[in-house]
DNA sequence: CAATTCCATTGACCTATATCAATTAAGATA
DNA sequence: TATCTTAATTGATATAGGTCAATGGAATTG
């Protein structure tokens, strides 16, 4: 069950093995299916999820009624509302489930318990939230530069196994573009792959 | 010279007067001119900076010779090149002197040796960048949710010190929006405030 | 299998913003 | 102050992408 957790936590620091079934041992299984959601608007939320198994999606609504999507989770991927968890304001995001799932959850103030007493933890997320930034900085700068085709294509090389999982809606809407807009960048793209 | 870094750091933890003397003494002392460069493309990136006074850009140029800018930085805010510092690869960004500047910097292996002796300071970095995050997804939202005039608005807000110290066509390209646009932008927002 | 629902595609049209070119205003320098 | 340079503004035009409406497929459900 810790396996993918484990070598996730691995490959980016090294704790003791003692170290390390501490940590496990205040993750909880979860299981949870299609169409649930780990988090919506208005809540205050007390965990964070790693995936074992299974995909998500975290979006916003905004005043005007649009939807945002803000990130999908897959295995190996840690999903929730930080804003709303380390700031312990109400969440203003929905995490839905997009197919049956296994998840890990870790409450606040485990870890906080955990960073107190094992400082290699701390470095770990230190070290994910710093990836996280550089990714979102690349994000950004992917939309100030690039046009709908090359978002697109570049979302599929980054998101190689999410591309077939989720409908193109989402992904248009992730990529803040209309879905009939990505509909007519993927004809295009099919005729340059044909000739 | 401390006192400001100092207190940025207590705002977010609580290391003791030592373990802070400690880390201080890691700091060294630059003061650089308007128009010099701290990061350009290509350079191996050794430091970051905390910026005592003056101001900063940090910028893209893509493959089109189209600038991007990524982030300001003027007092009690750390700026530098986290992708090419953190995972040792050579700078894709330019980080350009606004202000004539008094900075603070630390180095990577003097970090990564305060990181191991004193864990309050993993967690101090921890949290800042956990922030830097959540600014970020705000900066995404910001730019699916709402148009030039909204995000110029919000802009305002969030940098009120700084714009009056930038040139608008920077301010515009931080939005990612043409200087025309923004100038017609401002020309409404003049007219709605007047009448 | 038929019915239904949801999603992707296509077409027609519209809007925000980019681009290009010219002008004015503001700062910097001699 | 006059000159030069840089930035901001304005106007005219072009375009990417949005919106609305209709159609066609695919997938789910009874």
């Amino acid at each position: 069950m810790y396996k993918s957790i484990e070598e996730h936590i691995t490959k980016h620091v090294s704790p003791t093995a003692k170290e390390l079934y501490q940590f496990t041992s205040f993750l909880k299984e979860i299981t949870i299916d299609k169409g649930q959601f780990l988090v919506e608007p208005g809540q205050i939320v007390k965990h964070k999820y790693f995936v074992i198994k299974g995909g998500l999606k975290a979006y916003y609504i905004d005043p005007k009624g649009n939807k945002h999507i803000i990130q999908f989770a897959v295995e190996n991927w840690w999903v929730g509302d930080f804003d709303a968890y380390y700031n312990n304001v109400p969440s203003k995001l929905h995490i839905e489930v997009l197919e049956d799932s296994e998840l890990l959850s870790i409450d606040y103030d485990s870890l906080q318990k955990i960073y107190d007493d094992m400082p290699i933890f701390e470095r770990y997320y230190r070290i994910l939230v710093t990836n996280s930034t550089i990714a979102q900085r690349k994000r950004i700068l992917s939309s100030l530069e690039k046009n709908t085709q090359e978002r697109y294509l570049e979302f599929c090389e980054a998101y190689a196994n999410i591309e077939n999982r989720v409908p193109n809606y989402d992904i248009a809407n992730y990529l803040g573009v209309s879905p009939e807009n990505l509909s007519r960048v993927r004809k295009q793209l099919k005729k340059l792959n044909i000739s």
